[in-house]
RNA sequence: CGGGGCGUAGCGCAGCCUGGUAGCGCACUACACUGGGGGUGUAGUGGUCGCAGGUUCAAAUCCUGCCGUCCCGACCA
């Protein structure tokens, strides 16, 4: 490809809409274009990384013995009443009429029609296993989209659906072989990555792993324990009962004024204290009562999947807001505590455990200081309900956890018999018998993998595509071709001799100035650099340079298919 | 959904408070110079100032409503 054939408008300035430096040089190096929210354009470029990704996925899914179909993105109403998705899901999914008043949806998955595909197909357990997969475009109505393709609500998914006799065949002919194969996939990727025990969550389903992209900016987070290799989403670690005791009174408790300190922050400030001597209290909406309230360390985060499993709390969990918070209690945000609140509370574990604490008065801008379980309040109800955090001990017993920030790419589900259950797929077993059958589910976030993929290779100059997914193998940038007819021969014989030994070159014969060349190279990111000068050419070599190295070198022409093939992949 | 910010040329922004000729930088076009890290000059192209209503002799500017977009959302970060 010559660039005086591609429209590439790269930009010197960060489009304001940007956030993340992902977003950012997608859009600075013209990969993709916003047209409103949560919805992006491909355009050239971007569409290439895109496309080496599905091929990379292709080849290893059909390496693993997967078969491509592809599904309809807009699917009926019907199917999914049926799985009961359709109460279920909430505003995420995005509904539509047609012409007929009929109902249907925009897929956020494909769990519903790849289930009746194969209760038409598959008629006996001889057919099993069977893995069916797509590279489609799903739907997700996002609350709020945001950091570009990496949470936006139109998105590319490979997702694949496997079907099995038994449990035994699912994990082993199935989410076994799927989680090898991704484990392939995204080592070819060259990503840093780490394999999650993760949440079954909407989609259902037992056991269920992520592969989490480790980067600063992303939105999960992941515990880990290397010496025992225990690696798990925050959010789905049970926490034993700590072993300690609680400390003993040594304060009196006392109201004390305090204006405005409304968060864990300003509390700890003001009393001069650690955010763990501060009790949180969280009010969330109640099943049968208007709230309930929940207690945690200041310095601990509530875990939304463990505050569901009590009765009392509503689920989905949703958080009161100021007005209801100001009705159950009378009192503002900020100023809520256990002490006389008139409505059911639930601690946490190591909430249970703090002495001469600080927590709000139920009273605007009052909170008490030197409050202690027993002698000042009644100890409510006694449960897990925070995420893990750094320092927790590992499940597996090797030590300490550590937490890192990690992008979900792909997850992958045990999910059993829930959908082939409620929408009827069956086979016969060797005994004639009819047999629901047992499903996993495998997804990867093919759009999001190129954000977490330039989350991890960037510098300040751009981005630095790792060989295997770049648009382009090699650059080819002819210094002078205006002014001199000897480079522009050596360049074009150059692209021809690179395209002939199988690279996809990129050549910027635009005249522009070397610096604008160079500028836009860096950002763009391609591996290899190959520069063309007379000087160098009239000895029979060119300059060569990769994107992570600082100083070119010079080739001998005839040299450099080889040097290429050498830093190949 | 709630709170806040922002909508002025393709992009980044100023102008708005204090109403009176719509500006700057980048990009784009032409020409000249320049030619190894986003160069210089000259001349240009490009705007229903988000939309609708109102106030006024006069509205980008003041008022009302709507729309779009971004950020934030619990004593979370």
């Amino acid at each position: 490809m010559r660039l005086t054939n591609l429209p590439l408008n790269t930009l010197k300035e960060v489009p304001a809409e940007a956030e993340t430096l992902s977003h950012q040089l997608m859009l600075r190096a013209g990969l993709i274009r916003r047209l409103a929210s949560g919805l992006y354009s491909w355009l050239p470029i971007g569409m290439r990384v895109l496309q080496r990704i599905e091929n990379i996925i292709r080849e290893e899914m059909n390496r693993a013995g997967a078969l491509e179909v592809m599904m309809p993105i807009v699917q009926p109403a019907e199917l999914w009443r049926k799985s009961g998705r359709w109460e279920k899901f909430g505003p995420e999914l995005l509904r539509l009429e047609d012409r007929h008043q009929r109902k249907f949806c925009l897929g956020p998955t494909h769990e519903e029609v790849i289930t009746d595909i194969a209760r038409h197909e598959l008629k006996s357990y001889r057919q099993l296993p069977v893995n069916y997969y797509q590279i489609q475009t799903k739907f997700r109505d996002e609350i709020r989209p945001r950091f570009g393709v990496m949470r936006a609500r139109e998105f590319t998914m490979k997702d694949a659906y496997s079907f099995h006799i038994d449990e035994e065949s699912l994990l082993r002919d199935g989410y076994e072989v799927m989680r090898s194969t991704y484990d392939k996939i995204f080592t070819r990727f060259q990503l840093k990555f780490r394999i999650v025990q993760a949440d079954p969550g909407a989609i259902g389903g037992n056991r269920s792993e992520e592969f989490q992209v480790l980067a600063e900016s992303g939105e999960d987070k992941i515990a880990y324990c290397d010496a025992d290799d225990f690696a798990a989403n925050i959010e789905v670690i049970e926490l034993e009962p700590p072993n300690k005791t609680r400390g003993l009174p040594t304060q009196t408790c006392e109201i004390i004024k305090t204006p405005k300190i409304q968060s864990i922050e300003a509390l700890s400030k003001f009393f001069k204290v650690g955010p763990e001597k501060c009790l949180k209290t969280i009010l969330v909406q109640g099943s049968k009562s208007p709230a309930v309230a929940l207690l945690l360390r200041g310095d601990h985060e509530l875990n939304a999947t463990k505050a569901e499993r009590i009765d009392a709390v509503a689920s989905p969990l949703r958080m009161l807001n100021a007005t209801e918070i100001h009705e159950a209690t009378r009192c503002e945000a900020g100023f809520l505590g256990p002490k006389e609140l008139d409505i059911s509370i639930y601690m946490d574990q190591d909430a249970s455990l703090m002495s001469d604490f600080v927590c709000g008065a139920n009273r605007t801008d009052y909170h008490y200081r030197g409050t202690n379980w027993g002698r000042d309040i009644e100890p409510p109800e006694i449960i897990d309900l925070r995420n893990a955090t750094t320092g927790d001990p590992s499940p597996k017993g090797g030590g300490p956890l550590s937490i890192a920030r990690g992008i979900e790419v792909a997850q992958i589900f045990q999910l059993g018999k829930d959908y082939s259950e409620a929408l009827e797929a069956t086979v016969l077993d060797d005994q004639g018998k009819k047999r629901t059958i047992e499903m996993g589910c495998y997804g990867i976030g093919v759009t999001r993998i190129v954000a977490a993929t330039i989350e991890q290779n960037h510098d300040n100059r751009g981005i630095i595509w790792p060989a295997a997914i770049a648009p382009f193998d090699v650059l080819i940038i002819p210094i002078n071709l205006d002014k001199s007819c000897r480079v522009r021969e050596a360049a074009d014989t150059l692209y021809c001799n690179l395209i002939d030994a199988g690279l996809d070159v990129l050549m910027d014969d635009r005249s522009y100035r070397p610096g604008v060349k160079f500028a836009d190279a860096d950002l763009l990111g391609i591996p290899h650099r190959v520069v063309v000068t007379e000087s160098a050419w009239d000895k029979g070599k060119v300059e060569y340079k990769n994107r992570r190295e600082d100083d070119p070198q010079l080739v001998p022409f005839d040299q450099l298919v080889e040097l290429l093939r050498d830093k190949g992949d």
